[in-house]
RNA sequence: GGCCCCGUGGUCAAGCGGUUAAGACAUCGCCCUUUCACGGCGGAGACAUGGGUUCGAUUCCCGUCGGGGUCACCA
């Protein structure tokens, strides 16, 4: 009885190798195209760290006329999520991340490279797994989780690496006879790679990231094929990335301790290794200590958050890439206006360590994003958001007319305003424009230096008797404005008044904060005679009696 | 604990043996013919530490300290 006699015990069905290296051929792309991929566990949201990787990788591909494919892997059935699947499509594809193969919904997928569900892909690793069996490179391990538990107690305690290698795979020289014999007693067994590594020897790895990193070789024997007949995820990584014919592996730096045994699975398996790019993490700062962005315990963790908060998905792209390439923001400044699709990734440029994530500059990035939007987008997107988040800021933008003259408020021009950071900001920008709600509250007038309700009375009315006329233009308005101030006895010029303070009471930008809190109930205002030209006069006389009375 | 990675202002970061050590966000001040938001100008603010190597180290080497990752029938 020989290795040949035991693979087909232990998988009599399934399929030679040949038959899956043939189904999935070398991909046809031209030279230095990237095929990378997305392969994340169906296990709740989508981690901001996630879409970092996916920006990434999409970007990449596209660039280089390459693939991006969305993988599942959804081996370990205990951390599974319902919807699962298509909370990560509906997530990337939120952030404009549309995968090029791979799954579509909770049960499609699309491309010649798959399934793209680990789940469904059962047989292939098996037959793998079987062909390793069959080259004696992988063996039945008997032990239960009991053994193993008291192996690694026993190692601890006296101090030596643990782990499931050397003497202590017990398995791993178990005869075929005998493994044969067990296995037709109906013992449990679970499939091992037998390590042909020895940690006294150092392996050289260049990270396209990292850079050139040495590690001890790998000697464990680990699982590759799981009680319940799912491969772990290294085995399924070494199998889907060969067979989908990837070139780049792209993913978190949590996996560079295991390049050695996925370099080794791949050379066993007679696989071209992919070359691997290993991004640092999205960290966070808690109480002065570094730590990755939690699912737990951070909410901006979960890009749904991003959402909530009505932070444009093109600001959270742009934060995004300025982390993974610092020249980004030399390049957008270049290049104001292109979008970034056209900026080129280079993954060589990426941070080794980690960056704490940082929400105000991310605020920061969202503001010039919108002041660069039309009236038209920015009316479009904050619809969008109020509609799931905001009943209220939904009504008020069902005049569509209105709304687009507020957002075109001092936007347009070559200092837009940046006011908005994100949509949940909009309502508070805009809501004293509306005279239901402005008119219908009740609320104290923050007058400034002209405070006496006598003299802000006599400014307001004489204002609209004397000197308001809605065909004003700028230079008109503001100069009746200083007539207005000069016939109360207030300095017409603020240079004057600080030329002679004592001379007058206030000055012109006093009486203009009189009309400004009285219009709208705030000091802080973009432009005033625009706001004017908004609300019309009707609502400016409404506004003004309340402000007297008030 | 073993192994691996990292350590430039508060944050993100340029820098690859000789620099006045860029820039962005944040912060402070001034200026922008009325506020705010912009914009402009300016200020403060950094090479973790100790040894080497070198004519010269932020840059190279070693130690220390600090941070992170990883050591599953989870990914």
């Amino acid at each position: 009885m020989d290795y040949k006699d035991l693979a087909n015990l232990i998988f009599p069905k399934a399929k030679d190798i040949v038959y899956y290296e043939e189904k999935y051929p070398e991909r046809n792309l031209k030279e230095g195209a990237i095929v990378t991929r997305f392969a994340p566990s169906p296990t709740g949201f989508v981690h901001i760290g996630g879409l970092y990787q996916s920006l990434i990788a999409k970007k990449l591909a596209s660039q280089t006329e390459g693939v991006f494919l969305l993988r599942i892997e959804d081996t370990d059935q205990k951390r599974e999520v319902e919807n699962g699947i298509t909370d990560i499509v509906q997530s990337l594809d939120n952030f404009g991340i549309e995968p090029d193969e791979g799954m579509i919904s909770e049960t499609e997928g699309k491309g010649n490279y798959g399934p793209y569900r680990q789940s469904m892909r059962k047989e292939i690793y098996q037959s793998y797994a079987k062909y390793l069996i069959e080259q004696g490179k992988a063996y039945p391990c008997f032990c239960t989780p009991e053994e193993l538990e008291e192996m690694r107690t026993k190692q601890e305690a006296a101090k030596i690496r643990p782990g499931y290698y050397g003497v202590w795979a017990k398995c791993r020289n178990i005869t075929v006879e005998e493994a044969i014999q067990k296995i037709n007693n109906g013992e449990k067994y679970i499939i091992r790679f037998k390590s042909p590594g020895r940690e006294d020897r150092k392996i050289k790895h260049h990270d396209v990231i990292k850079g050139n990193v040495d590690f001890p070789e790998n000697d464990q024997d680990i699982v590759i094929i799981k009680a319940d007949g799912l491969p772990t995820y290294h085995f399924a990584h070494a199998v889907d990335d060969h067979l989908m014919r990837t070139t780049h592996v792209i993913r978190g730096d949590e996996w560079l301790s295991s390049v050695p045994l996925h370099l080794q699975l791949f050379h066993e398996l007679g696989f071209k290794p992919p070359k691997y790019a290993h991004i640092a993490p999205i960290m966070k700062n808690d109480n002065g200590n570094k730590r990755k962005l939690s699912k737990r315990k951070d909410p901006e963790a979960a890009v749904s958050y991003y959402d909530e908060m009505g932070i444009p998905k093109e600001a959270v792209k742009e934060y995004l890439l300025n982390i993974a390439n610092s020249n980004f923001e030399n390049w957008r400044r270049a290049n104001k206006d292109k979008s970034i699709d056209e900026f080129e990734l280079q993954l060589n440029k990426m941070s080794v360590s980690g960056a704490l994530f940082d929400m105000v500059k991310l605020l920061d990035v969202g503001k010039t994003v919108i002041s660069k939007f039309t009236a038209e987008e920015v009316y479009e997107n904050a619809l969008k958001w109020a509609k799931s988040y905001d009943k209220e800021l939904e009504e008020m933008l069902q005049d569509k007319e209105y709304a687009l003259k507020i957002f075109g408020i001092e936007r347009g021009n070559k200092k837009p305003r940046k006011d908005i950071a994100k949509w949940s900001d909009v309502k508070e920008n805009i809501e004293y424009m509306y005279d239901d709600k402005f008119l219908a509250i009740k609320q104290d007038y923050p007058y400034q230096v002209i405070n006496e309700k006598e003299d802000v009375n006599k400014i307001l009315d004489l204002y609209m008797e004397k000197y308001y006329d809605e065909n004003d233009d700028k230079q008109q308005w503001f100069d009746r404005i200083k007539e207005l101030a000069g016939e109360l006895g207030y300095a017409r010029e603020v240079k004057e008044y600080k030329a002679n303070p004592d001379s007058y009471k206030a000055h012109v930008g006093d009486v203009s904060t009189v009309l400004r809190v009285a219009l709208t109930g705030r000091t802080n205002t973009p432009d005033m005679y625009e706001i004017m030209q908004v609300l019309g006069k009707e609502s400016i006389e409404k506004r003004f009696e309340k402000a007297k009375k008030n």
